[in-house]
DNA sequence: TAGATTGTTAATCGATTAACAATC
DNA sequence: TAGATTGTTAATCGATTAACAATC
């Protein structure tokens, strides 16, 4: 029975931790954590834990802890894991081929459909079994097979050109590797961005600071 | 004239954002903006950016605004992004290839310098120009190339394996793609995650969530 | 000078941590 | 029952926003 108070953002992104550390313990066969424990484990406070799960309405029990499949299977349906959703990938250059060949989609609810392309090269070759197909094509395909999200492994300018195009055929959601902005254009979307050289510049400035630290500190 | 009191990760999370939006309007031939305007430009408030851009020492000024030209280099200043930093990316998969290929490393002060591999049928290869060579030899052109930073394109298991010879090395940053937790095994460096896959379940989580509110709405 | 806009202090808001009563 | 550990309330901490005096 899970409170359907507004779960804050800082919740859910720890999500998918908690679930991959709780899916490590079921695998090693364990029966049941402690919230102590299991912020050792994670290296975070058991407080944050009892707030972070309590969110979702309490699946502990006092003087005993946290049952491990329990969670793991309650962890699966607030992440909406054991429903699958279809999905298709723009862009199949080193990205896209990446993101289609390299993450297991199966295992978090995602099938992927079709892959397109404007490039006429790669189009009709095959990646996973699926065929390569004419970004011209996208429309009628989403229609026709049910899809619900996008993942965009194109340039900016590429999204910026087709994003009213998908828009208009439903898609709501949208992993999103470039740097359009759709949540501003689209408000009742869903867009999770993975900023690639975002994090790589923040990586430059953390070293550079790390850098200059140290310095002053052999002054 | 830098204020040197440490400045949150909040903040720091931010810049790359602002660096982006200064270089457009850059590009386009802008000469100041005002915190206001860039506000409106990025969606955000006028104090969040007075505030963030004060942390590094007040570049604007009374009256005028924010010079772009002097921000945009203040920024590359910041970021770090005009010193070369010589780096190596350990895997040359689906994911190594496709960062190798697909990051702009120059733009952001990296030199990829190699990339090593442990299967036999890919050492050899060239990506880029550069030749995938073995990884038992990543030691040695550690120490012979001047490396600072590893990017991690292995699977958690592999980075497990090699980080203590990599740390030993003497290399302090990595850009990790993987789940293993590097800073909790060596507090003293800096690490840069990239997890996709769990921003696909947040992702997922969320388009649950929109779901399950609009089913709220429509009874 | 008057208008604009910063830099900075103060107020608000939200997230994290601590504490403890409830209860298994 | 006694001990352990949760669920939850209260206290603290940090981040964001608002306000305004300084100043170009």
């Amino acid at each position: 029975m899970p409170k359907s108070n507004k779960i804050s953002m800082s919740v859910i992104r720890r999500l998918p931790r908690y679930y991959r550390f709780i899916s490590e313990l079921a695998d090693n066969g364990e029966q049941r954590i402690s919230s102590g424990k299991l912020a050792e484990l994670m290296n975070v406070t058991a407080s944050q834990i009892r707030q972070d799960f309590n969110c979702f309405g309490g699946f502990g029990q006092q003087g005993y802890g946290y049952s491990i499949s329990y969670l793991k299977s309650e962890m699966e349906n607030i992440l909406g894991l054991n429903k699958v959703n279809n999905a298709i990938i723009l862009g199949a250059g080193n990205l896209g081929k990446a993101v289609a060949l390299h993450i297991n989609f199966a295992e978090r609810g995602f099938n992927i459909k079709g892959i397109f392309e404007t490039n006429p090269n790669i189009i009709g070759t095959k990646i996973n079994d699926i065929e390569v197909m004419s970004e011209s094509q996208v429309d009628e395909f989403i229609k026709n097979n049910d899809i619900s999200i996008a993942m965009l492994c194109i340039p900016r300018q590429s999204v910026a050109t087709i994003i009213d195009r998908l828009y208009s055929c439903g898609i709501k959601a949208y992993w999103n590797f470039s740097h359009f902005d759709i949540a501003r254009k689209y408000s009742d979307t869903v867009v999770e961005n993975v900023h690639m050289t975002d994090s790589l510049m923040t990586l430059s400035y953390r070293m550079n600071e790390k850098l200059k630290s140290e310095e002053k500190t052999e002054e």
